[in-house]
DNA sequence: GCGCGCAGTCAGGTTCCTTGCAGGTAGCGT
DNA sequence: ACGCTACCTGCAAGGAACCTGACTGCGCGC
């Protein structure tokens, strides 16, 4: 669920496109003009992205979005205007926009571009009980609290995190983690686990690696 | 300026956007297939944007962009394609992309997409921990204490300093202070991120310069 | 020439990742 | 209940990766 600024005059794309937002499970902050946009779109708003038309009655949609801009609004904006031509396109990039859609467009890709924008704007989604993995800080994350892992500790839960709630056989864990043709005794992927499990301890994460006795291990 | 992967087969179209992307001050990275892709692109690389082809002779671009994901390559993916239907462009949005553009394309607004995604994916200049990394004065500042840099120094702590939080490899650290092709012992980096160090503590600096054993280093 | 700072190297010490043993424990079939 | 086997745990050796302090050579300004 993402929370959009949609700034629009035309009542019949207003209402369309706040339907179908709303529709596929996201929330709408509506303003008819500029200035309502600037009032309802300022910097206190928690909006993930915005939605903007170029031809407002009142303003022109590229000066809206400098003024949000520079109110300290950070969110996305994606410009919805009847301009196609490349010239124009270009005009609200540098405006500061973060996406362009021409009229006509199809509301599907309207959501999908929106949905796009909001997903990175946000810090990368949580693939289960408020984990993640990340790769750029090497590290597992539980809230604010994070432990630094080794690379073949990443290697091995990468691979059970990546299939959460799935049973990952051991053989496949040996295989992502250690490069082919190693050999690896099962006691030393064993050891691992161990250690894997005291750094979710340690975050006082709210799943538990299981073992599946002959076949592999499971997150949950 | 910003550095772009950009994945394409057709070698005309390649060489249009390249020189198009060097013209405009940008630096790129190209690979002419799927697998190519997920050897230059991988994690390891400092991209801030990349542009894929869906129609690659070895793979799908959309899956090229899911194996990228989840090897840690975070940039923002735009999606280039002859295929313009609504359907198609959702099922990119959905394969993990950021923006998607149909051939035929104008190269000024590829550009400008481009520019755009990589504007926001790397947003603020954090500044870490009340740390400034001067380059007029090539300096190091916290608060009014103030050391000087070699440039050496300079260049790797900029690398380090760019991705707060982040493991920046060793590698890359190397490829960010040192000169194309230049041959650097491993021990060399170490001397340089020990007299980076005495510099922090010089500056009673509230970060920790910490070592990841066997990726890199994180400034934290 | 002389002093100074930067760049790069080396040897030696330290840390901690990796691995596997030894012994204990728990699941499963009979 | 019994035994077999898979798995867990504590521990310790080995070694790669890393840190440290000292040293050499080079270029540049005075």
């Amino acid at each position: 669920m993402v929370t959009v600024g949609l700034c629009e005059d035309d009542p019949a794309i207003r209402r369309v496109v706040t339907q179908a937002l709303e529709l596929t499970g996201h929330s709408v902050v509506t303003a008819h003009n500029g200035g309502e946009a600037l009032q309802r779109f300022g910097t206190d708003a928690v909006l993930d992205a915005i939605i903007l038309d170029i031809g407002l009655p009142d303003a022109d949609g590229r000066d809206v979005c400098q003024a949000l801009r520079s109110a300290g609004q950070s969110a996305p904006v994606l410009f919805l205007t009847a301009l196609g031509a490349v010239h124009d396109r270009l005009s609200g990039f540098s405006a500061g926009a973060d996406d362009y859609l021409p009229k006509p467009f199809d509301v599907k890709e309207l959501i999908a571009r929106v949905e796009a924008l909001a997903r990175r704007g946000r810090p990368p989604a949580e693939p289960v009980g408020g984990l993640v993995l990340d790769p750029a800080r090497h590290s597992l994350r539980h809230g604010d609290a994070e432990v630094l892992l080794s690379p073949t500790e990443f290697r091995m839960l990468a691979a059970i995190t990546s299939r959460p709630g799935e049973v990952v056989r051991r053989h496949v864990v040996v295989a992502a983690a250690w490069p082919d043709g190693a050999r690896v005794s099962e006691n030393t992927v064993d050891s691992y686990i161990r250690r894997i499990r005291a750094k979710l301890r340690e975050l006082d994460a709210p799943v538990a690696l299981r073992t599946v006795r002959g076949v592999g291990f499971t997150l949950r």
